[in-house]
DNA sequence: CTGCTTGCAAATCTTTTGCATTGAA
DNA sequence: TTCAATGCAAAAGATTTGCAAGCAG
């Protein structure tokens, strides 16, 4: 697949080794909605040690590889917009389930006036939309949460 | 002050009492900008113990009263709407400051649209900026981090 | 008085660090 | 061969839980 040679590309550009963890995380992160770092730690529990998962994510985030996304007060990790487009998400406080919302125009420009107002330079910024989705407005309040992991 | 009076109105109403832990939390809160957990236990430890703390902001937030806001992958806490009015934040990288910002009219009522062309009844949501403020342009690349506490 | 609140101790969970070993280039 | 990357052990930090004692209503 064309992403993880870029993958390959970006750590062989700044001296970075290719190994078996690096790529394991990648195609974990590439294959999946976005994952918690105990679901990463828990789905690669076989092969590496979640000591490394932390290593290679914080690598991740550094290259700009992977991004955080907020859920509340967690987080949950993806892949940054070089592999997938920039784009929002709207989290259902239900089950957990995160959706990615295609780029609404005007919001980006928005946001961007809103940092220069400010007399910042702004390097970055997250949109968190929280709320119930379709299926569990149905099934109101259910106890049962399957939030994370 | 009239803002500590809603808030004995809102304990009262919900049946929960009004006691010196909920009181100076409030207070903190009500001072000063958004303050981290870890600061809410520093400048309280005196009167009240650290799981405390927890207790009330785990009060505060189920109640309405309080709420987090996210910076980078931390949050910080602060009154909610309520108490304050509705309105967006700007984080600065450098120094770690968070920065209020006034309703920009427009972004409120795209915001509300992306929920619902997602099928989503929302509850909530936040905007993250992320920059470097005026101040830390200059003293550009400050090793020294004044993150959080 | 009575039950909600709190403090204290300790259990959990999450993230970070030190060091010896392994492996990619 | 060589230094970066990893595993393992353990430290450090953050949050939660159980229980007895204290206090608001």
């Amino acid at each position: 697949m064309k992403e993880e040679k870029l993958l390959r590309k970006i750590l062989e550009d700044n001296h970075y080794k290719i190994t078996a963890a690096r790529l394991l995380i990648f195609k974990l992160l590439h294959d999946s909605e976005p994952m918690t770092i105990a679901g990463l730690v828990a789905a690669s529990a076989q092969e590496i040690d979640r000591v490394s998962v932390y290593r290679v994510i914080e690598l991740y985030e550094k290259l700009g590889i992977a991004r955080r996304i907020n859920i509340g007060w967690k987080y949950k990790l993806e892949l940054s917009d070089i592999f997938l487009e920039h784009h929002h998400h709207i989290s259902c406080i239900g089950c957990g389930r995160v959706v990615a919302i295609k780029e609404e125009e005007g919001i980006e420009k928005l946001i961007e006036k809103l940092g220069q107002t400010s007399g910042f330079v702004m390097t970055s910024h997250q949109l968190e939309l929280l709320g119930y989705c379709h299926q569990c407005q149905q099934q109101k309040y259910n106890t049962v949460k399957n939030n994370n992991l």
